[in-house]
DNA sequence: TTGTATGCGTTATCAT
DNA sequence: ATGATAACGCATACAA
């Protein structure tokens, strides 16, 4: 056989019919007799044919392609996202195309002008920075988009989050409530909204109890710095009775500098992670977290971008997903629930997780 | 301005050149005086043009589309592959299309068919099965591609995987000599070709020491089931003194039900795992894991897929990549080395890792 | 060095 | 219900 493809050309005279028709026979479009509708089905069987994506795009104008740019595919929660994403958009026949900014200023640029020459119906963006100077490229195009996960509140876009902040205050109510005041935030950095706004959920809790924001701190994103600032910490203060641990990195470094010191969790301290993987599950003690819902981050994200790619003059709109917190048995029960503010010790103020937005 | 997209055209008539001229500017083909040259591309970025790849694509029959379909995304081993993939691909200009089979075989036929309709100059499969049933939807359009991680020996086409037989045999030679000699061999299930691989590895080194080979169990795919089918084994034999679990998702499933039933790790037994992720550095102890090459894996892919690109006529290729053993703390010595076959009993057959191919 | 003309495979329009 | 034809935006061969 020849190394040409085989073109819509090919199944039309294989059916005897015109390229038209098959075309519309493909497409399922005009009516047309059972009889040749056969024909052209079998014929294009036959031949394996596939229409060729980028003659069609180019006539029709449409792309069928959404593009996602993510800061890292190696990271579980991201590819988690797109995993959620593909499913949804698969469902009506988009394909997606994939790109990762390495969390670069720079490079998200230039992937995301590789991306644009597309032409993709919508874009997904988890941004290196929450502000997201370069969506003025997309703006220029006036392609739908909507930005993921990392989204500064006063961005003027279509922009879909977790709702970092009650989930943590859920966290610090269930420390609290074992008794723990003596909490210690560990983040990975603070140059994040939504890490700043796990933060904020905890301050927020104390509050609510008549306590003092609790102490935080900052380790970075490799094991040896976590190690390294860990250490200092401890040798610095009092240590505290639990950790809350507002990424799934820092998680697995706050563990593993414990289990270094020799530190047992939960018998010498407690902690709760945000972001719910599999291996919590597996370890000793199996690791009590916070869960975000990537499915329903990935379908709401979905659906805000149908509706820009359909009618594209709306206000923005900003998605709020509620977390989940998954008990398990890192905490340990160290006294009575602790809040100054109620007479009644075993008071607690479990505010039903809401979507409200908070911009 | 317009909802039009800017063409080449616009372009060209900003810049007062033809449309050709802007083409061989923006492509850097032939020699364009200085002046001009400034124009087009003080033209392109004032407009912010970005060339159509459909047409691109249509009219010069490169593609510059590498297309990759995995069973799911959402496995940190694949998610790896496709990190790695792209950091390879975006170097050289090349887009990543992803799609996921869900491990079925009607949804790998229909993904791989969509994929197919872009054209691609290369595609990375890592198969539902590893016979690969559906490599005749590719060959029937003789496009380049490359099935990585699954492949069946006697499959005829390119492939990469990794040495799992050297490396559980490796592993096996540790537990071996630390002592152990009553392994179980966790696995997930038999019918991929590189668990039943994983097995044999184990195998060898028990046959290269004079022993029979060490019992298996298949415990499938969710951590209930892992849960029962180990309950069940438990039951009925004596409890080995270690582990060897082929997967990630196994090596959680055992690790979980160990802590469930109040073994600890290695008191109690020890475990080496297949497949190495930063999580385990975490756990306590840290586990002893075989690592997988992820990004050597991922360039050899890609370079066989890009010389399968320029010149199509070879004979298909097998490349095999060694992996490494990291020791962590998850193995304790129980006894001397065990060698039957051996007088001294320090002797350690320690083959050194070989990229041998064993079709 | 630059411009003109052509065609890639498909879908949309219009004619039959 | 089906066929003929044009056009999408670009890259290329060739003319100038």
């Amino acid at each position: 056989m020849s190394g040409r493809r085989t073109t819509i050309k090919d199944v039309a005279s294989r059916a005897r019919v015109s390229a038209a028709t098959v075309s519309n026979v493909m497409l399922g479009r005009r009516g047309a007799t059972a009889d040749v509708a056969d024909r052209v089905r079998e014929a294009a069987s036959a031949l394996g044919y596939v229409a060729d994506r980028s003659a069609s795009q180019l006539r029709s104008g449409k792309t069928k392609v959404i593009t996602v740019l993510v800061p890292n595919l190696t990271d579980p929660f991201f590819a988690g996202l797109i995993a959620a994403l593909e499913r949804c958009t698969q469902a009506e026949g988009f394909d997606i195309i994939v790109g990762s900014s390495n969390a670069d200023e720079e490079v998200e640029r230039q992937r995301l002008a590789a991306l644009l020459s597309w032409r993709p119906s919508g874009i997904v963006v988890v941004p290196h920075r929450d502000d997201f100077p370069n969506r003025a490229v997309i703006d220029h195009l006036r392609l739908p988009y909507v930005v993921l996960d990392r989204a500064a509140p006063e961005l003027p876009t279509d922009a879909v989050v977790a709702d970092n902040r009650e989930a943590t205050a859920e966290a610090a109510a269930h420390l609290l409530d074992h008794g723990h005041r003596d909490i210690l935030v560990v983040t990975s950095t603070f140059r994040l909204g939504n890490i700043r706004e796990r933060f904020a959920g905890v301050v927020d809790q104390f509050a609510a109890r008549g306590l003092p924001p609790p102490p935080s701190l900052e380790v970075g994103l490799t094991f040896e710095m976590v190690a390294e600032r860990m250490a200092v910490w401890l040798a610095a203060n009092k240590r505290p009775t639990a950790f809350l641990t507002v990424t799934n990195f820092v998680t697995m470094g706050v563990l593993s500098h414990l289990g270094q010191i020799g530190l047992s969790v939960p018998r010498d301290a407690s902690l709760i992670g945000f972001d719910d993987y599999p291996w919590m599950r597996a370890a000793t003690p199996a690791i009590t977290a916070i869960r975000q819902d990537v499915t329903s981050l990935a379908e709401q994200t979905w659906a805000l971008l149908r509706r820009r790619m359909e009618a594209a003059a709306s206000p923005p709109q900003r998605l709020t997903i509620p977390c989940q917190l998954v008990v398990r048995d890192s905490v340990r029960r160290i006294g009575p629930p602790v809040d100054l503010l109620s007479s009644a010790p075993s008071r607690r103020p479990r505010r039903a997780s809401a979507a409200a937005s908070r911009s």
